[in-house]
DNA sequence: TCGCGACCTTGCGGATTTCGCAGATCGAGT
DNA sequence: ACTCGATCTGCGAAATCCGCAAGGTCGCGA
């Protein structure tokens, strides 16, 4: 009973490099996605019921997971409201830059209260989510770090009132 | 005896209902702080690990996870960069909004393609990320869901580029 | 066609972890 | 002083993790 699943599952796995024919770095296939996803419900599901939910071995899920660590490809870990966890001042910042982006989003990378960082196209080149403890906090970081970062042209506040969804299920779809 | 017995847990009940209207309840001690900090560095650390860690027995580290799992202060949960996983366009949008912006947020929080949305003070009633396959795909969304949503004044999209950083890390400063 | 590499499977123990439950402990209210 | 609820500890039993070994299959290139 157990060769017929083998042979047809081994010709799934091939079929699914086509799914990711746009070259990004590491090429996922339909097995690796499913077992993000079942991650992404239970980040400490055991490596046997997720085996059992993709069709894996428990020794083949906890190679995949443990290569999917190793690559970056995913992180486990415990996600917050950072409001319940005691930052009460969030806000979203765009940037615009003169020069050179990348540096200055490296720059905001360095940061630890800044949460996010992605450039963008449209009216900001920079926008970044910064998470601080209070008011003051806050306008530290964007009025004394942000804007003098040199390079930095100008910068547009978001201060955050509430939270509406936050959630993790990218791949999920 | 039955009026008195509300009156004396309204103590509790009073503390937690202020904090609530965030969406927080409990106000967190510094052990379970340390716990989640643990949990953010690595979602599947063992428990012994973490009470030898933050001064407690596996039993109560245990307990105050599910707990904290429990009440929705945390979830331990898989991220990845979504480019990796198949989805190649994201975009903020800042909205405006005409009306009640509350319900306008709901709407947006119900579609499967947002994946974050918050109401802000600032120029933008409401920012909200996106994460779509393709080009196609986000200018639907914009386009045909977004905007058409009654009330939407007007959107102002930017198309992400390049995601530099994204760290899950609060509460552990 | 043959061998190589990548990947999976099955099986196996031992170490580790999880889990439930029964007893302390402690503060608060009666 | 006593009960109640919440929390922590200790401790077996069950489950899981983890490394390892011995195959099997498939695609690919010499």
């Amino acid at each position: 009973m157990h060769s017929e699943v083998v042979a047809s599952r081994s010709a799934d796995q091939r079929d699914s490099s086509r799914e990711s024919r746009n070259g990004n770095s590491p090429q996922l296939d339909a097995v690796s996605l499913a077992i993000i996803q079942q991650l992404q419900e239970d980040g400490r599901r055991p490596y046997a019921a997720i085996g059992k939910a993709v069709g894996l071995s428990e020794a083949a899920v906890r190679q995949r997971v443990q290569k999917l660590l190793d690559q970056g490809v995913m992180q486990i870990v415990a996600v917050t409201d950072p409001l319940t966890v005691g930052f009460r001042r969030q806000a979203m910042v765009g940037i615009n830059v003169e020069g050179d982006v990348e540096s200055i989003a490296d720059a905001l990378t360095a940061m630890s209260e800044v949460e996010y960082v992605v450039m963008t196209a449209g009216s900001f080149d920079i926008l970044a989510e910064i998470v601080c403890e209070d008011d003051d906090h806050l306008l530290d970081v964007i009025n004394k770090r942000i804007r003098a970062l040199p390079g930095v042209r100008s910068t547009e506040s978001f201060v955050y009132l509430k939270l509406k969804k936050q959630t993790y299920m990218w791949g999920t779809r």
